[in-house]
DNA sequence: CTCCAGGGATGAT
DNA sequence: ATCATCCATGGA
């Protein structure tokens, strides 16, 4: 009843969706309610994907362009045969790339995605999703699809003008302060996130990373999940134990430097893609990458390490 | 370079 | 019911 389908092969929406980039997507029916920015989703797949909009006001007007939108956000144009075709070959990263059949990177709203992650700071995936929907419910807009609930993210304006105290209830703790200041820079425009689009890679790091509460990973993140900067490979506690101990296994003073100038030119030209699934591969088999598991140990497989 | 604040969910005892 | 563990940034 009133889908849209849209032919989505080498697509894994629940994959995507719990990879640890998006945070506000929630299990409903066979599948998941969300925002695309104003417009509240309702998405499920089987052979096909399929897509209901909801919400008020009524998407009449731009219906022809609802499809395109959904395209976009889940990236159904990356070639992502050709993605994985450039990793680097080597027995970690082929493990991860089978696992991860169909994990996109997806488009996510820019001011969004950079408050969502400054947000998750020393949080895991848990947290970062209450703070989320907390944020959307005390400061978004209420839309409704089939007979659920969703809240857009609210805009930065909205964001600068709330209190600490009522940024405080959502559970942000220290990172209030870091949000509602980026916020604020935002809405005086001495910090524009559409116009950075322009910048290259080295620069638009920089100017995220002078935003208060962003630093390297977070603005690795944005870069990545908001900019399609498929090379920008965030360095978190997950990847950085996949690194030492998969790639580094036999050296032992590996400087935080080294092991981001090694992930910069190893993992290649998608290198973020490539992360994504080392990150996700690892998330779901090693309780703590201390595990040696199944099929052979860690061997060191480097090859042009500089 | 090192040290440490910060806090709530999660899993172990 | 306690207890240890997880986490990134920024400032001392």
């Amino acid at each position: 009843m009133n889908f849209t389908e849209f032919a989505a092969p080498d697509f894994d929406l629940v994959m995507t969706l719990n990879s640890g980039q998006v945070f506000h997507w929630q299990r409903a029916r066979a599948g998941f309610v969300g925002t695309i920015g104003q417009y509240a989703i309702y998405a499920e797949q089987d052979d096909v994907l399929k897509v209901r909009f909801g919400g008020t006001p009524k998407p009449t007007r731009g219906t022809r362009v609802l499809p395109r939108i959904v395209a976009h956000y889940f990236a159904l144009d990356h070639p992502l045969a050709d993605i994985c075709h450039s990793f680097p070959d080597d027995a970690v990263m082929n493990d991860a790339r089978d696992f991860c059949r169909g994990l996109r990177i997806i488009r996510q709203p820019k001011w969004e995605c950079l408050a969502t992650f400054i947000c998750s700071s020393m949080k895991q995936v848990a947290h970062i999703r209450q703070i989320s929907l907390a944020l959307r419910r005390c400061f978004g807009e209420q839309r409704t699809i089939d007979d659920r609930m969703v809240y857009t993210f609210p805009a930065p304006q909205r964001i600068a003008r709330a209190s600490e105290k009522q940024l405080g209830q959502c559970k942000l703790g220290y990172r209030a302060k870091n949000l509602r200041a980026t916020a604020q820079l935002l809405t005086s425009g001495d910090s524009d996130l559409e116009a950075w689009s322009a910048l290259p890679d080295t620069e638009l790091g920089q100017k995220l990373c002078a935003l208060p509460g962003v630093g390297p990973k977070i603005a690795n993140c944005v870069m990545l999940f908001a900019y399609e900067r498929l090379r920008a490979f965030p360095i978190d506690v997950w990847i950085e134990r996949v690194l030492r101990q998969q790639y580094f296994a036999r050296r032992k003073k590996i400087t935080t430097r080294q092991l981001r100038e090694f992930s910069q030119t190893y993992f290649g030209e998608h290198g973020g893609y490539a992360q994504q699934y080392l990150f996700h591969h690892a998330r779901m088999n090693g309780r703590n990458g201390s595990a040696p598991s199944r099929s052979s140990g860690a061997r060191s497989s480097l090859r042009k390490t500089g």
